[in-house]
DNA sequence: AGCACGCCGACT
DNA sequence: GTCGGCGTGCTC
């Protein structure tokens, strides 16, 4: 039998055309550590690439050239295991993306590596030219030639073989080291070495002492602190030969410096209970099966995840907890944390790579068995998983909105098959796809309709701002709410503010001649930023300073129309002189640990009014906020997309649920220029059952999800013309399979049809699922493969989350 | 993707 | 004659 020293390599060149294993013969002295899973280094054409090994050692190759050796192994352990291998190839295969793609987004990012060029000289250099380009160096960067203007120069040294070029593959893999203390001698050499410090060297004669306590104990460094002693003093004794430095690799940890309260476990309540059981006997019985958890605001599913967390591990197993986006949860991951201490690993976007990777390490070798944190913690490298738990499971952050486009919730699935363990979906307003599942039996269905504090649900009005209108009341506010406000702030209570502000833009005009500021790249108008006085393009970030004048009339008469929270704010300042607003967007959030700080201001009552786009709706608990009011409730209703109304209802349900947490009582406003339509209606009333029943109705009618899946296809390119003609084309080719009970509708100019100069074209093709689909699709993807020569470019997204 | 190879126009 | 433009096709 022939040895087996070729293995299958995925290369790091996203295209179609690479799309697929490449053989690789092991070298002599890799053969014993090479396994699936493991990054390394291939040749690649006259390149150095990264790859994955995704096949055990074979003996034969179909490969009719030479084969050629992998130059090197990045990795002592395989990164990937077996069973994400096997999934990498089933998300590529379902979302027509390309399997490297697959792989890079199921690993941190300090995995991926960086690209480099060095121009090395070869014997046949002159002396002169090797003095010129290479100083006294016998290397230089691709970068380096580039900057000193010798590229052109070093490229025609090549040609004449005078120069080689190295192509390089520099890991990021970066482990974090922490100076440490190895102490060398032993306690009676030390005593005596007492005697050869000088009575005035204070430090080192501490030093000294400690290291006499320490009786050939290593620590770190930072011990030493407490003692007053410092890296100099440590070098001198390193120099005297009491000990010597090192380097220990450690965990960055974003948590170390934050005090997080112990949280205890609660009394169950008879709902909960229930809940309970039923997810434990599936546990128990190690069944895949998927619980659709609907419970009210309130009703207290947190504390069921955490006690079934307990239960995973209690069994030595492992669990994941998704969350929709982690930075506006810290309560959440207090209490894991507070619950499960250091069992508990967080994954987010706003951690470094460095303690991203660290996070994930800590997952992968066992020293953490819960894994927290958004969409990709999905991805979390645990082996025996107990428990998969998504909450707030209808939110659109759990689908990619780029390739490859998964949605975590049928990762959850896939995963929970392997590993034989329940998947829990949590929300009080399950989207429509998951709670027509519950009704057919595919799920199971798990009600808690009570809050755990008892308290009614908090009472909601809807306020015609039409009428306001009418009475010349032209703020943002209607008079209700604001007294309200007045009201609730009189008793020492705090007002939370959502400025619903999805599919809206804040536009200047000019007064005199009606001329609107555009976006030069895009179509779309251009925002107006308070803060900084400019211009900006949400699209592609063009921004300008303010102009005085139209450019159209001359005329200085310009108005920002429209509400954004900076305006509302200032209306706030205005109406409320002496209260404090605390404002969360985009803008003020950006910066890292932004959050908290403004969580926190609320949480120690130090501000009383919190004003917020969408993102305050999710996850807050704060049991002072007793009203919270809805300023534009409608801007999200008549938006291009069939989900609309269940977006509406839901973020409406999710922010009254901030109301009224604690002992006290709440209330919510709710203004609107629709108070008839029954999104509105129903959210109001917190009838999620009746809802449900209408849109279901809607949703048949007019063939869309859950009753039709949908494939939404993109087609963009520079000229208008060509991105049209080849989305008719695409078109075409649907209609060609004319496969059964489908619907082709488009192709039609997408709602903002030119960004960054690329116009875009879309095409919705509704279906039943069945497999002629799949080829159909996948005929059309290998088509884009000739397109995609010519820059037109066709992207698929199955079962997308969002039309624009 | 990136690079080599290859076949046509406009130069030292 | 040669240099260099970018179309085409391949990378184990």
């Amino acid at each position: 039998m022939q040895a087996k020293n070729i293995i299958e390599v995925i290369v790091d060149v996203p295209t179609m055309q690479t799309d697929r294993p490449y053989d690789y013969s092991i070298p002599e002295d890799l053969k014993d550590l090479i396994q699936p899973g493991m990054r390394v280094q291939v040749p690649f054409g006259s390149r150095n690439l990264l790859g994955y090994v995704i096949s055990d050692p074979k003996a034969t190759t179909d490969f009719e050239g030479e084969l050629k050796d992998i130059t090197a192994l990045l990795d002592d352990e395989p990164v990937l295991s077996p069973e994400m291998l096997a999934l990498g190839k089933q998300i590529a295969a379902e979302n027509f993306c390309f399997l490297v793609e697959a792989y890079h987004t199921m690993l941190p990012n300090l995995l991926k590596v960086d690209y480099d060029k060095y121009f090395l000289p070869t014997t046949s250099i002159s002396y002169r030219e090797h003095a010129q380009y290479f100083s006294d160096f016998n290397e230089i960067s691709w970068a380096e030639a580039e900057e000193k203007g010798y590229l052109a120069d070093l490229i025609k040294l090549k040609k004449d073989n005078k120069v080689s070029i190295d192509y390089r593959v520099e890991d990021r893999k970066r482990y974090k080291t922490e100076k440490w203390v190895q102490p060398l001698m032993g306690f009676d050499q030390l005593e005596d070495e007492l005697q050869n410090v000088r009575k005035t060297a204070k430090k080192q004669l501490a030093l000294v002492e400690v290291l006499m306590e320490l009786d050939g104990k290593k620590v770190s460094a930072k011990y030493f602190e407490e003692f007053d002693i410092h890296m100099a003093t440590l070098k001198a004794g390193a120099e005297k030969g009491w000990l010597s430095l090192f380097d220990q690799p450690v965990n960055r940890d974003p948590y170390a410096n934050i005090v997080i309260e112990k949280s205890e476990k609660l009394q169950l309540q008879a709902q909960q209970e229930r809940a309970f059981a039923a997810v434990k006997t599936a546990m128990d019985a190690q069944k895949d099966e998927v619980f659709l958890l609907q419970g009210v605001t309130g009703s207290g599913k947190t504390e069921v995840y955490l006690q079934l967390i307990q239960e995973a591990l209690d069994k030595g197993q492992e669990a994941i907890l998704l969350v929709p986006e982690i930075s506006l949860t810290p309560q959440m991951v207090n209490r894991l944390k507070g619950r499960f201490g250091d069992m508990v690993a967080v994954l987010h976007s706003q951690l470094s790579t460095g303690e991203h990777f660290d996070e994930w390490r800590k997952l992968k070798n066992g020293q953490a068995k819960i894994a927290v944190g958004a969409r990709s913690s999905i991805f979390a490298p645990l082996h025996n998983i107990g428990l998969i738990i998504l909450d707030e499971e209808h939110e659109t952050t759990y689908k990619q909105s780029d390739n490859p486009r998964y949605h975590a919730r049928e990762v959850a699935k896939w995963r929970a098959n392997k590993h034989g363990c329940p998947v829990i979906l949590g929300s009080a307003t399950p989207s429509l796809e998951s709670r027509a599942r519950a009704q057919n039996g595919v799920y199971t269905l798990l009600e808690m309709p009570e809050r755990s504090n008892h308290q009614a649900l908090p009472p909601v009005e809807l306020i015609d701002m039409r009428e306001e209108f009418r009475h010349k009341n032209y703020y943002q506010f209607s008079r209700k709410l604001r007294d309200e406000m007045q009201a609730t702030m009189d008793r020492g209570e705090q007002v939370a503010l959502m400025l619903n502000r999805r599919g809206y833009a804040n536009f200047m005009q000019c007064r005199d001649c009606g001329y609107t500021f555009q976006c030069p790249n895009c179509d779309v108008s251009l925002t107006y930023h308070y803060h900084n006085k400019q211009l900006q393009c949400h699209y592609c970030g063009y921004n300008a300073a303010r102009p005085q004048t139209c450019p159209q009339c001359g005329q200085t008469h310009l108005r920002e129309f429209g509400t954004g929270t900076e305006k509302v704010e200032q209306e706030i300042n205005e109406l409320f002189p002496n209260k404090t607003v605390v404002r969360m967007d985009m803008d003020t959030t950006r910066r890292k640990g932004s959050h908290e700080r403004m969580l926190k201001q609320i949480a120690d009552k130090k501000a009383d009014i919190l004003l917020g786009t969408q993102m305050i709706a999710k996850g807050l608990d704060f049991p002072n906020i007793t009203l919270v009011g809805i300023i534009n409730a409608d801007t999200s209703l008549y938006l291009p997309d069939f989900r609309a109304a269940e977006r509406t209802f839901q973020l409406l349900t999710q922010m009254s649920g901030r109301a009224g947490r604690g002992d006290l009582s709440g209330q919510v406003l709710i203004q609107t220029y629709n108070p008839d339509h029954y999104a509105l209606t129903l959210a109001q009333h917190h009838d999620y059952d009746t809802f449900y029943q209408t849109e279901m109705r809607y949703r048949k009618l007019n063939q869309y999800s859950p009753y039709f899946y949908t494939v939404r296809f993109t087609v963009s390119n520079f000229d208008d013309h060509t991105a049209m003609a080849t989305a008719a084309k695409v078109a075409h080719m649907l209609r060609e399979a004319n496969v059964a009970g489908t619907k082709i509708i488009g192709p039609a100019q997408s709602t903002i049809s030119r960004v960054n100069n690329q116009y875009y074209y879309q095409l919705l093709y509704q279906h039943r699922g069945n497999q002629a689909i799949h080829q159909v699709l996948q005929a059309i993807q290998d088509r884009a493969q000739n397109w995609s020569k010519d820059k037109i470019y066709v992207s698929i997204d199955v079962d997308p989350m969002t039309f624009m």
